[in-house]
DNA sequence: CCTCTAGATTGACAGATCTCGAAACAGAGG
DNA sequence: CCTCTGTTTCGAGATCTGTCAATCTAGAGG
């Protein structure tokens, strides 16, 4: 509880793995400590339905008034969810007047996905 | 209560959300049942580590035993995390002889990868 | 200033996860 | 057959996570 709160992801340019694959060469302990909370934010069904519906939204950006319907838990917990994904910097969330709108933030879900892909340049 | 105890992964690719990106539109409860299990094993820095490891392996596979040395965690901690990426389809283990060897599944790690880049078209 | 609604936070609890030591299992070799 | 090494499985304990009820904060509108 001391070292997922920092979010390195986007300043991990110090040792880099911005776009770099897994597979290229293996990760270093402390990139892998740096990524794994990104990845286990992903890690929950609810979260992930949340992150697609934020990102699918075709204005860009969801309100949290939208989101509540269709999922069968409490407000508070998806509060907390969206909490947990923007805390992995997978989305920002903006209030304007009553409403909490959440825009989902691409590069960050590029990043991961560059991480996975085999990498076009091996194919 | 629980909803997150099955994996059903292997057989996701039924209702296909194989290359589909999550942004493209708001994906189903039971795709984000099936998928986040595999986002969720990687969200281990012991097991992006290890999954780093295997898949940049050069001869494309990597024995048990070199996995052993570089982590401070006893070796049936190694076996459960290797089991957890095994379970969700990223690794695949064979067995020779005294040693198992491990390599990287490709396409699942390509096709998690697909479901988050935010698509070469939508930029 | 007061009240009302939309979200976020807090506190608490059940269930899952990580980790290890001990034991079991699989082959190789004597 | 027996033993030895490498790997997995089996409990068990400590920690973390998901969820909700209750409470709090921010802004709108009277």
């Amino acid at each position: 509880m001391s070292k997922q709160k920092e979010l390195p992801l986007l300043e991990a340019e110090t040792s880099a793995p911005c776009c770099e694959p897994l597979a290229e060469h293996s990760i270093s302990t402390a990139d892998a400590i740096a990524l794994a909370p990104a990845f286990k934010s992903l890690g929950d069904p609810i979260r992930l339905q949340l992150l697609s519906q934020i990102a699918s939204a075709p204005e860009g950006e969801t309100c949290v008034c939208d989101l509540n319907v269709g999922f069968d838990v409490s407000g508070p917990t998806i509060s907390h969810h969206l909490k947990v994904l923007r805390e992995a910097g997978l989305i920002e969330g903006e209030r304007r007047g009553t409403w909490v709108y959440y825009t989902a933030v691409r590069e960050r879900m590029s990043a991961l996905a560059g991480l996975l892909v085999t990498g076009p340049a091996a194919v």
